[in-house]
DNA sequence: CCCTCTTTGTCCTGTGAGTGGGAAAAGTTG
DNA sequence: CAACTTTTCCCACTCACAGGACAAAGAGGG
């Protein structure tokens, strides 16, 4: 099959996309009571997109009384690549026009092997979910990467964790490789996307997403919009100062968010634990699997492990104590926590809300909900489907 | 002479009126050159203003090379009233169309008073204005309040240093008073919007502004617009903890900024610091006025006192601290510095500058200017003549 | 099964916004 | 005074869109 080349050649085309993007199947009727147009311009503009094939007929829709109305749906051909490239490990799902994840791949990978060891990866597991079928090739593709992103060309900017990947044309590299427009943006963002789409964040025009894995950041959306800020780096909050003269931190600082907790801090004192003896659950884990991670001291709290519990509190406040900061600097109308070490669950969560609740004032935090992101790891490529979907769902 | 009650009729009109308000006046040509219409339809439009009496000829422009142009200016008997309520005291201010203060008038006043007092010097001070023949009427007015505003409906809500004021219905009870459409917002947010109207902040589009006064507020603009959070309170940065375990604070809270520095904080400290022998300037001061304030501070600090620069620079320190933080998150592309204190000057900035450089990473930081507002006390009610401006030149 | 009512889809025309060209008016420059 | 510019006014033409008329298709009642 060729791929879709076709873009909505107006404003409206490009709302009915969306409308049928966001709201599966419609018939021609339903979706004349959502975009205020005379029947007669809809009728217009609906075939335009099925002459387009942006948009296809699907059968006919249930009766309202009367005739019976013929079902809309976009291009059921249509495929999205969604690439969340994190610190360790990769995923790439395929969508259809409705961002429907159809497959996802996940794989272990570092991101400091640079652009070009990445890239190959990332190309495999494409190939690999279009040789099952469910892809004969994209429309179009969303790539998240764990930094800075200057936006509008697509480029990682001195990006602290992936050297290497500094001004790399990942938009380019990829749109060439893949044949199909690619859009690029930090993962945070594309998870406060997600869970924009899909998750938890449905409807909510001012929110924060606090990612917390290897590192920890931020996703900002205001008036439903994402912030990133004059130079990309808005949501970079893992370099705030937690602790007065606290631990040092790789970026020179001493005492920065990130040292005193994300997914790479809790892992280094969960060993330091396990190896004083403070706790024997995290003791016995380090002894069979010789290194331990997040998922071990979920676990281990799970268990009821003292030292582990511990750890994942003071975390919690750490990290309750700068979202405290941004809460009454944001004002956000609901905070969702994610990334890796969400298994760590309630107990984080707890503390977190403790935090807030305690050092912001009433009103800002009065109806403020502060909850677990819903999509765990899809939340990253169903953001960077969306992603690339905004953009060719928009006029050219 | 009647108020103008005309409005725009369309986005086009809009258009023209804001280029008129920010550009001054312009011949029609100019305005072709700034505004995507053709002559003919540009031409109706500009009929249609002078029509209705918003705009009005103003005697040829300057020839470019051939016939000479009709120049076209805001009629220039249009008045906005721009009222800044401090904590201590209020400014009130007449502007014309294109948002020059005419008159302003300054008067101390404890807003804990309460509304209906307040409001009653509000008005005579106005009509102190329109007595000197600056105008004979309003046109509309804007009106800053040091707290929360629910913005839609113009009400101030749960102000925490304005008891009295909860739910009181400003817009509503100042419209019917004034006889013109009003509209009301937090004190910071206007003193932002003036700074980016007519200060240091001109074509910003991202940037904060940071007004430490009684207390300390922080006006976010983002995308050139301000954003105020989903209950009025962003920005309420006075609340963040700045030193752990530390002062006690009026909301209950233990180490907040405001509590660490602010005008009444740092007048605090001089006072104690003068009882207590420290500071010879100060301690004559006190001994003359029977009381200090961040002006004393200011002057001791100029005559090149220690114990004042010291105390100037350990506040700079803490709000620098909390800037650091809010840039990281924020990544502005300018931080602007006003309020009372901004008599502290060099000393004060170059405080703040340190922490923040040394805090947030390079990205963030590295074409990030940190400047002291431009416009003083006439930010706030150029803020709030903008803000009203902007409210009555958009379409109806 | 027939009749009426409702909903949907199509066609057609009127309207108003907006564009673009040309001519007249009003300047400047040499 | 002639040649050239710029502005302004006027007019015809295009285009998007609304809204009504009408046909098609189905539901439901007698």
């Amino acid at each position: 099959m060729r791929r879709m080349t076709a873009r909505p050649a107006n404003a409206h085309q490009a709302r009915l996309l969306k409308l049928l993007r966001d709201g599966g199947p419609n018939s021609r009727a339903q979706l004349g009571d959502q975009i205020d147009l005379s029947r007669s311009k809809l009728a217009v503009e609906v075939d335009r997109l099925l002459e387009t094939g942006l948009a296809v007929a699907d059968g006919l829709a249930a009766s309202r009384g009367g005739r019976r109305s013929h079902n809309i749906r976009l291009n059921p051909e249509l495929r999205f690549l969604g690439v969340d490239i994190g610190a360790t490990s990769v995923d790439v799902a395929v969508t259809n026009a409705e961002l429907e994840i159809l497959g996802h791949l996940n794989q272990p990978m570092d991101v400091r092997e640079g652009p070009v060891a990445v890239f190959e990866q990332v190309l495999s597991m494409a190939a690999k979910l279009r040789a099952t079928g469910l892809a004969e090739g994209f429309d179009g593709a969303g790539i998240g990467v764990p930094g800075p992103v200057r936006f509008p060309e697509g480029v990682p900017v001195a990006p602290p964790i992936m050297p290497g990947w500094d001004g790399f044309p990942v938009r380019e590299a990829l749109s060439q490789e893949l044949g199909c427009p690619v859009m690029v943006d930090n993962d945070v963002n594309l998870m406060a996307m997600g869970e924009r789409h899909a998750g938890v964040a449905r409807s909510v025009g001012d929110f924060l997403c606090v990612k917390i894995g290897t590192g920890i950041g931020c996703g900002i959306v205001a008036g439903g919009d994402v912030h990133r800020g004059v130079t990309g780096s808005a949501g970079d909050i893992g370099h705030i100062q937690a602790v007065p003269e606290g631990r040092p931190c790789a970026c020179g600082n001493r005492g920065c968010l990130e040292a005193h907790f994300s997914g790479a801090a809790l892992a280094r004192d969960a060993v330091e634990a396990a190896e004083q003896g403070l706790s024997e659950e995290l003791a016995a884990r380090l002894a069979a699997n010789g290194t331990l991670t997040a998922v071990d001291v979920a676990a281990a709290a799970a268990a009821g492990d003292a030292t582990a519990l511990a750890l994942i509190r003071e975390g919690g406040n750490r990290v309750g104590q700068v979202i405290a900061a941004l809460v009454s600097f944001f004002n956000p109308g609901l905070v969702v926590i994610g990334g890796g070490v969400t298994g760590l669950g309630h107990t984080l969560l707890a503390a977190i809300r403790t935090q807030v609740y305690r050092q912001s004032l009433p009103l800002a935090t009065g109806n403020l909900p502060i909850v677990l992101g819903e999509l765990g790891p899809t939340a990253g490529v169903i953001g960077a489907a969306r992603l690339i979907s905004d953009h060719l769902f928009s006029p050219a």
